[in-house]
DNA sequence: GGCTGTCGTAACGATAATAGTTACGGCAGA
DNA sequence: TCTGCCGTAACTATTATCGTTACGACAGCC
């Protein structure tokens, strides 16, 4: 399906700003959590962009700026998360249009759209039962050395 | 997500060759499927040979040659054919590794591919309560003009 | 045995999305 | 005024999908 890792980075930011909070701290920047994710701080901007967008993250502009939560992390959804960072359906239709003329052809695209549909509720009910809170929970018990 | 329309070009196909048999043809050919789906009959032959490979359809060469079902439509799930044509999971992870000196970096990996695990099972529940027989009678029951 | 139609597959290009990177203006607190 | 970071544009690299052309291989038929 050529996976991305938008909504895997998301988590990841956002999990890493709520610890970061509860260690004290007022604001995260994009390149704390970039070193964290291993990646660049325009990337995480990007994406924290969109999650304020969202109304999940809040940014400080000036000095001292940077992110924090605008919710608490048990109130967010990874499907929160995926509506935010994920444009798209899971699966696509025909690039052209399938010819009208053949029966399968007229049909197939309200056949499959209505059992696409049903599919992405189920996904998105699965998305929706996973709180960050619950991420960062999984996070922390991880344990620190393999057995 | 950049969905692709695999999945729905590969049900399109079965679709057809199922009720094309249903006609009493023996084969149906990559070229009359690909103008259905108005697409290139490569395209299709490409698609068929990966459900080939997973032994839900059969193919002939030589003069007469082409495409039929391995299976009966009412004993091949959309899971099958998901299966059969796409590789990856839904979700990617990072794409290079995190910092492990990082509680969250270390963590959030083996964290979030519990939670993907878990979402893609329900995902393939769901693919597999649905027939290509379903497909194919939701394609029938489409009325011919909009009212 | 040659003819014919289709498969099987390689090869190439077009398109699009993601991700990484550099650059730079703008903001706000010290 | 200085400083640190956001916000965003712009460009490149990488990758997957899709469309297309081309051609050898195969098998039934005349």
């Amino acid at each position: 399906m050529s996976a991305n890792s938008r909504l895997t980075i998301a988590a990841h930011a956002l999990a890493w700003i709520g610890l970061y909070q509860r260690q004290g701290h007022e604001v995260a920047t994009s390149e704390k959590i970039a070193a964290s994710a291993n990646t660049n701080p325009v990337v995480i901007r990007r994406l924290l962009g969109e999650l304020r967008r969202a109304g999940l993250v809040e940014s400080r502009r000036g000095a001292g700026a940077g992110w924090s939560l605008a919710r608490e992390l048990g109130s967010i959804t990874l499907l929160d998360v995926y509506d935010a960072v994920e444009p798209g359906p899971l699966f696509a239709m025909h690039r052209t249009t399938p010819d009208q003329g053949c029966v399968v052809g007229h049909g197939i695209q309200p056949a499959m759209r209505g059992i696409y549909q049903d599919i992405e509720e189920t996904l998105r009910r699965e998305l929706a039962r996973v709180t960050l809170e619950k991420v960062l929970g999984d996070v922390l018990a991880t344990p620190r050395r393999p057995l």
